[in-house]
DNA sequence: CTGTTAGCGCATTCAA
DNA sequence: TTGAATGCGCTAACAG
């Protein structure tokens, strides 16, 4: 049965039959805690070789009452910006022996059910992306095991979070259009219910009011964070008006279906109308024409989050750093059209 | 301790102490399978809820030697493509009461660790997005459970895996070329170690020799299946020789980075060269122009990927389906210009 | 139907 | 150092 190779259910027993030594030797050595005298050791791991032992994790978890997992619980699994985080939150973990496991949680009752999950799965540890539900639901559910949340500012690690100031970074993005003498600039945003997208949208009321410059809400559209969601958002803009020489739109996603609205239109960018992003997506530097946009310093974040669940998990703590958006100019962005000759505005297509 | 809320080492037997029944029954009502009296069943419910009950998945488990997880192991775990696959396959699983553990690894010996780590995991099964190790290999460190490979012809479930016929989908998406009137037609690969570059390559040299043109290996470059491969790909492409009218293009990812490139070189998408990507990635719809691509089914293959696996979980036998590619038709095509005016060949850059 | 009794595979006391 | 014994939280035969 065994020595076929057949079913597997070799354990440390196995192996300590076959070393000549107790289970309990055959643990420590292949945990290398405690020392273990040479001769045995060799033996237990040759033994181990032979059989191709495989641990049985749930067992040792449970005997351990440690996962060596951290969970993560994402909007959603595939996306180019939450999609940077996971690789870096994962790459982290691996390179300090943890696993991840990940869920994908779109609404606050799949989060619910995600963060749940992770708990009855014994994780050590969670990061939470984003997230919608209120900070004391959660506080409740994850109780004293480690936990961060990511891009988002009402953290429950050590009363913190881990983000870039949005509307800090929404503040910026504004200044450089305003910089390039752009005076009215529409806003298509991602839906305001979520933290970033109505932070942003609160940085870029106030550049407008630093500016000078009334806030006209019909300047503003709301839709999904995607790319399917900037088209019709863009759309919309048009059709009620274009008189508007610049958009910040809330991510990079949205700019890329924004563009194509604006050349369906038959608008060109930069030259009619400036498009400044948000995330810095991998895409930006190869969409036509590259957008400019705020960079998030995904990897770094990624990094802080990790060090910050492993050093609780020690028992130490870790002072949580903040982030900042940085500008990245691209090609999507230009000086306002002249004043002295503004674009004629074309007729509206209804009433 | 515990009626503070404190830590949590609420088990059943704490919840058989409240309803006054034994550990086991508590085991049978919240598992659901054999019958219980309805009082006691509701008296264990109560109990477990007031407790806050929450199952330790890695006793569950090692009891019960399931796990109710399926694995997966994929090229990447950030990417328009293998992320969807990712997306319909979790939500498949969820669908069915599994979870996922997903793991990320690029290359031969990442592969073999992540597969060791899913088996270390005690994954029920094994879903394979690609992957590089050859068959003989993986079967032996998987052994007698189930796994499927999706997007690899070699399978190891029932002999076979679950893939678009990748060098029919490049003979389909050249005879769209080749329809349009195009006769020199440069190919833009991924690294061709990897089955789905090189068959799609075939599909390539095919569809020529079936048009009657001879293959030009100066018309083939190899980059990265990434945007930051397709730049630097269509770059040398252009700096050989600049007589192609079209490009077939390996990934989509790949052929925005193409569009950049043309871009870059003045060259209008598709009036001067037509562009044909492979994947129908969500961006290539958004994108400008927006691209003519291959589909493939990523979310039907995803679903049969679960259901074959938990089909040979129950026992059952799975009859793995074909699946082809589609032409979808967008805007980076059209007709080849006029033989009678060839595009004037630029100089050179260099010598 | 339901309680009792054994483990699942491993880590971890406690002696030796 | 190392072996023997105990238990992690739960499921799975067994009886009753």
């Amino acid at each position: 049965m065994d020595a076929w190779g057949r079913k597997q259910p070799v354990t440390i027993y196995d192996i300590a039959a076959r070393a000549g030594v107790s289970p309990a030797t055959v643990s420590r050595v292949l945990r290398g805690a405690t020392r273990v005298a040479e001769p045995k050791k060799t033996a237990v791991l040759a033994a181990a070789a032979a059989l191709r032992y495989r641990p049985n994790l749930m067992a040792k978890d449970l005997a351990s009452g440690r996962s060596q997992t951290v969970g993560m619980v994402m909007p959603e699994l595939e996306s180019p910006f939450w999609g940077r985080l996971l690789t870096g939150v994962e790459r982290q973990l691996r390179a300090c022996g943890y696993h991840l496991l990940t869920m994908g949680a779109p609404d606050a009752d799949t989060e619910r059910q995600a963060l749940d999950l992770l708990l009855t799965h014994q994780v050590d540890g969670i990061v939470l992306a984003r997230g919608t539900l209120p900070y004391r639901e959660i506080k409740e559910m994850v109780g004293d095991i480690p936990a961060v949340r990511v891009c988002w500012w009402e953290g429950f690690l050590e009363g913190g979070g881990i983000a870039v100031d949005n509307r800090e970074g929404a503040r910026v993005a504004m200044r450089h259009l305003l910089e390039l003498g752009h005076r009215r600039i529409a806003y298509v945003s991602g839906p305001m219910w979520q933290a970033d997208a109505s932070a942003r949208h609160a940085g870029y009321c106030n550049a407008l009011a630093g500016a000078g410059i009334e806030p006209d809400p019909g300047l503003v559209v709301e839709r999904d964070f995607l790319m399917e969601g900037g088209l019709p958002a863009m759309t919309e803009l048009l059709r009620r008006r274009r008189d508007f020489t610049a958009v910040f739109v809330g991510n990079d996603q949205m700019a890329l279906g924004a563009l194509l609205a604006l050349e369906r239109a038959r608008l060109r960018v930069p030259q009619d109308v400036s498009v400044i992003g948000y995330d810095d997506d991998t895409f930006t530097e190869y969409c036509r024409p590259p957008l400019t946009t705020m960079r998030q310093p995904v990897q770094d974040m990624a990094r802080v989050a990790v060090a910050s669940i492993l050093a609780r998990l020690r028992g130490e703590t870790y002072a949580l750093p903040s982030f900042t958006a940085t500008l990245v100019v691209r090609e999507s962005t230009a000086l306002a059209p002249a004043a002295a000759a503004p674009r004629p505005a074309r007729r509206r297509a209804t009433a």
